[in-house]
DNA sequence: GAAATTTTTTCAAACGTTTGCATTCAATAT
DNA sequence: ATATTGAATGCAAACGTTTGAAAAAATTTC
């Protein structure tokens, strides 16, 4: 049998000189038809392996039951755990998720988000690429709203817009993790930030900048250098703060990465952790667990995330008409491990 | 403007008494449309946010310009390096990917594989369950064969099927995995396999055991534990390596995590390595670089995978008709780091 | 054996777009 | 004025499926 051709209902009314809707009632096991009918067809169907096109159904009722997923990378253990939790919750009752990679860049995330409208998408879950955030532009989303579209942002998020979000308490992880330090007896601690302007950045640094102000100690500009969140872009900052005349003794890297990258710095200088510098880091990565010495650091539960966002979004379209958009806020939590347990 | 049904033709259409076939022709530039009337409906469309609506154009053209990925897991590095592959050749062309997760279960592979069939996806990558694997059942796959569904299988994979493939050259990797132990000095060297039956343990082992034995070394099954590809599996299994009698001075995992669940145990019974015991793991997943000692591994090119099963897919689609199959082997390379060291 | 009833099947429209062919209308050539 | 051309537009079918309403066929009732 060279079916390349997918079979159709056309084909097997043909087959049994009905018509289409006879094969559509009888495969949908629709009560008005003969049961005889019923089972040759099912049968015959099951032989030609029939299945039904989707797409023409898609046309016909205005539903894809597919979903966007935009994301600016995969390869980070948290965005993948995101993904993990919206799939978890949403595959199960029938969604299929189109995930889109906009490397933080602006005209791409356009361009999906275009691509996704047209393909009827029937809801999108956005977190921004670091280019959007910059520019400021947002007319792309504009015509999601406007084709009220469902749009849920996950953790990077534009304030003015009138949908639900899903983040982690970046404010308050930083700010436990950093009175933590303050807790163990660390006086001088330094941040080594994510890049300005994103709101991750921003909250771990107002966290920090907010705790050091409750305990009376100073926000010094000196001890708080930018990096790229990778392990690279910790490399040159650890080194400058450690050659500072008074060296900072702990250390709060905005996540996992960086801290790891100050940690090769330190151990390279011959400094012990914790003892002589304490390291603290965010986002609970499986590779925080097996550092050595294990790295304190603030959980980011990512697959709940991603669960929360799918709720979220099932919330609005269920919705009812008295819908309101809500915003969750996830707790994260302090994990400390040896990197800051000295005494 | 309550836009919430999205703008279509004969929305347009019926806007400028005209008919959807004008609207179409001017919005595509067809050039038998007068220059006014080009200019009018594009500049309208564009107004009221007309995105022409792809469900349809799929239905008409039969084609839908979406792939399915099937992958038991993407919670680990590999796994989602090999996704980032794919959509970094298949996205700039027009393609969306469906992931679809597995949890190495045969039901939902099978499931997975039926929908993507039924939304006329134009071709699968794939890489089996671990449950498919053991039950050898495969009509799931025979319809996507039979639909001649273009079908990439990824690492794991069934040989008796007509399929490009595109895999990583485990065998020589362990081979030389083992062989660097042995050139190092390490002359008892005991190998924590991952599940048997999967061609990854399965090659891994081979190249393992085929090593030990060109270097007239004995092969004992004691030094042979299945894990189940993470950390947690490896704690007891090199509990009991660690127990024996004469126990091992090397140990070779069947992947990073593995390793490092190996690590774990031998520094906490005090052992040094890479003195006391070697170590080496598979993937060369980024945390290997991070672990102390860092861990010497073997490079495991999952964005490369992705990108070559991309070749292959586009090679089919685009296919002369001599057409032939390929099975690609990207090789597997040897990073020596710390844990294999030793003088 | 015809009317009434029930069961089963078909018709036609719809979803949004494209496209070959036919049509209309105006302009040009004769 | 009429035939010829050319430009611009419309018609209708197609993709595969579903579904309300109508039609046909079979069965029951008296």
């Amino acid at each position: 049998m060279n079916s390349s051709r997918p079979v159709t209902i056309k084909d097997i009314a043909r087959r049994f000189r009905c018509s289409p809707s006879t094969v559509s009632r009888a495969l949908n096991d629709h009560p008005a038809i003969n049961e005889d009918t019923r089972k040759n067809i099912q049968e015959y169907a099951r032989e030609v392996g029939y299945q039904r096109n989707e797409v023409s159904l898609s046309l016909l009722n205005k539903k894809t039951a597919s979903l966007g997923v935009v994301v600016p990378t995969i390869s980070n253990y948290y965005e993948t755990a995101v993904i993990e939790g919206l799939h978890t919750a949403l595959q199960p009752i029938g969604y299929t998720l189109n995930i889109c990679v906009t490397n933080e860049n602006y005209a791409l995330e356009k361009e999906y988000l275009a691509k996704l409208l047209s393909n009827r998408t029937e809801g999108i879950f956005l977190s921004v690429s670091h280019e959007t955030y910059n520019s400021g532009y947002y007319e792309h989303l504009e015509s999601v709203i406007q084709r009220k579209t469902p749009l849920i942002f996950i953790d990077r998020e534009y304030e003015d817009f009138e949908t639900s979000r899903a983040t982690v308490d970046d404010y308050h992880g930083a700010f436990a993790a950093v009175e933590h330090l303050i807790n163990i007896g660390y006086r001088h601690i330094a941040h080594l930030k994510g890049p300005n302007g994103l709101t991750v950045s921003e909250q771990r640094f107002k966290g920090y900048a907010d705790c050091l102000k409750k305990y009376d100690m100073a926000v010094r500009e000196e001890f708080i250098i930018n990096t790229n969140f990778n392990v690279e872009s910790a490399i040159l900052p650890t080194k400058r703060l450690l050659e500072m005349a008074t060296p900072p003794d702990a250390i709060f890297g905005v996540n996992d990465q960086v801290a790891i990258g100050a940690m090769r710095v330190v151990k390279a200088k011959g400094l012990r952790i914790p003892q002589d510098v304490g390291l603290i880091g965010f986002d609970n990565s499986p590779i925080s667990a097996y550092t050595f010495p294990s790295l304190t650091t603030v959980n980011r539960p990512g697959r709940k995330i991603g669960m929360e966002a799918a709720r979220l979004f099932l919330n609005q379209v269920n919705g009812a008409e008295d819908f309101k958009h809500e915003s969750t806020v996830l707790p994260s939590e302090l994990i400390i491990r040896e990197s800051t347990l000295r005494i």
